[in-house]
DNA sequence: CATGAATGAGCATTCATTCAT
DNA sequence: AATGAATGAATGCTCATTCAT
């Protein structure tokens, strides 16, 4: 498997590096190559083209997310807290990594539909998590079962999206991870039964 | 003033129906001007290039998009009332011309980081919008005060907008403004005072 | 007839200055029209083209030139003194009118072949004032007859014309009037019957 | 070293064919490419850009041109015959390429300010070449003294260069070398001693 | 006579991808 | 496996000229 030789790993971490620094559009093979310390054609051997590249660079990197969100959410007790960790962990990991959240929030979007949609798949994963906590949190009575389960889970994630998309565009001047309060109070209040 | 001139709005129409339809990066402007029923060269008579034809188009038709949320919930009493129908507003626009839809949820957002710049300038004025609501709230003591303002401002947003996007990646298969009822439940409750 | 009327020579005069100001690839019709006051079709009301007005500033100014020579070398006794006044006429002329030796001996020059066939035969009046005093000059038996007069004249236009170049060239920042004497110096000697 | 390439001596005769047949405004880069036997892209591996190719060419061309003119009159005794040489030789390279005289003498003089600056920094070569000889010729005690040194070059210069420009004007229809001999007969009377 | 809005042909340059070595 | 020279398609913008008013 190519995925797992070090040139595939340097590639991707050249790309990550090449786009937070040039943004998406100067972000030439080229200087992805020189950037990984390989020769352009090099790059054709490990990635079909160009957008496989980018696809393959979110996959990592999110799968990576995704698995520690997963794996400190798993340890709380209560949806409550693990959405509270959820938020936490987004917002650490990308105030964490400089150059990955310019290029998640910013550079990746400038992609077409296409690419975009690929990105989404990738991210269906994390909307599983994002529901699963959800459906806790309804079995544990604490949120209630009145909303549109789907709506619910991409209006969490809008929310953490937002807010760290324009913590990226405020040149992640301010700091990120005291907002996870805020939000994780917002939502829970939102999902919360109605006041009886 | 050259933006009242017909050629104006022409070539503002006609590039929200070629980016729609084909795309930011297949939008050229010769395929603009053909669309407006113009030679190319016309176009620099209205616009100093070709990113001037997507911020202006931008301002324009988001200057109107505010406008009418701006007057639709101006003659509703309540903070509670008026959040229902800027969301109401925001989706039934958006419903209402898909190919606007498309170009501000896709595919103006595939523009550099410069044009994005001027974009969010823009959304400002709305992002007011959505704040005076949320001040009225609390006047009114139905919202509390205890979170930050700028941060809850973007959540509401991005919600709005994440629920959009969704629909447009979905090609707009379901009813969006069926939503708007589970989105304001939501955020109504996600600022509501605690229980006491 | 056009070529008396006020606004032909208001544009021919725009034209000067826009050129040597700009430089021939930035002398649009367009600057010249704003320049001479006149709308952008009016120029075509008084010139078939482009390439018509700049033909016509030279046949205009060069006219002048070169009558201007005629008058002063006529009433010059021998052919030596006409031949230094050819030439202090001649830088005289164009020392007085920085725009047009900018335009003359740069900007012209970047015309295609065709312009510079109009403007040589501009400037085959000027040709035959030279020959003429090379001419007196052999009947005068101060000048000799063993040249190729057609060849002769060119050397005479060729280093006059070299001189000024390199004076425009250096940003006429030195005398042009002060190498008349060296200029005319050589000619004559070069020109004088053998040592016998 | 690109200079030695192959491509890059193909890419510059191929700029002095098109330039000689099509003229300065018609030469454009895929004409260049296909004369060439290239693709487009491949004259950007040599040059940085289109003017690059001019400049090169000219500074090629012209090296080698100055370079066989400095090795024919070294051989040469006295500074008249190596004037004559230096005459002869010049005239000669331009008789033997068409092509190439059509473009240092027509064509590359359409260029802008800035390329002809460049070109300008080529010839001083030549002009030191040409003040050499004059020196020389001042030092044998053929040459008198008493003319600006500066100009004097520029004067030989320019009696050379409107030479060959007129022959060039003339469709190169008469012979250009025979003409060499009353040039130089011109040149050394002009800056004899004068006569005791 | 005069206007000036409209026209539309024309071109240098970039960069993802290939393939002979 | 690795290289990197070569490829060639694709496009925003300018400006001389026209012509309806």
């Amino acid at each position: 498997m190519n995925k797992n030789k070090p040139k595939y790993k340097q590639i991707i971490e050249a790309a990550v590096v090449v786009m937070a620094e040039n943004g998406y559009h100067s972000s030439q093979v080229s200087k992805i190559a020189k950037k990984a310390g390989v020769a352009d054609g090099t790059i054709y051997l490990y990635f079909k083209n160009k957008e496989d590249i980018l696809v393959s660079l979110f996959q990592d990197k999110m799968g990576q997310f995704i698995e520690r969100i997963e794996y400190e959410t798993t340890s709380r007790q209560s949806a409550e807290e693990k959405l509270l960790t959820l938020i936490e962990t987004h917002f650490k990991q990308l105030a964490a990594d400089h150059h990955l959240a310019i290029v998640t929030q910013l550079e990746l979007r400038q992609s077409n539909k296409e690419l975009r949609t690929k990105i989404n798949n990738v991210l269906k994963r994390y909307l599983a998590v994002i529901d699963n906590i959800v459906e806790e949190g309804i079995r544990e009575e604490l949120f209630r079962d009145n909303l549109n389960r789907r709506l619910v889970r991409q209006l969490i994630f809008g929310m953490m999206d937002e807010t760290v998309t324009n913590w990226v565009m405020k040149d992640q001047r301010y700091n990120l991870e005291e907002q996870a309060e805020d939000v994780h109070s917002f939502i829970v209040n939102g999902l919360a039964r109605s006041r009886s």
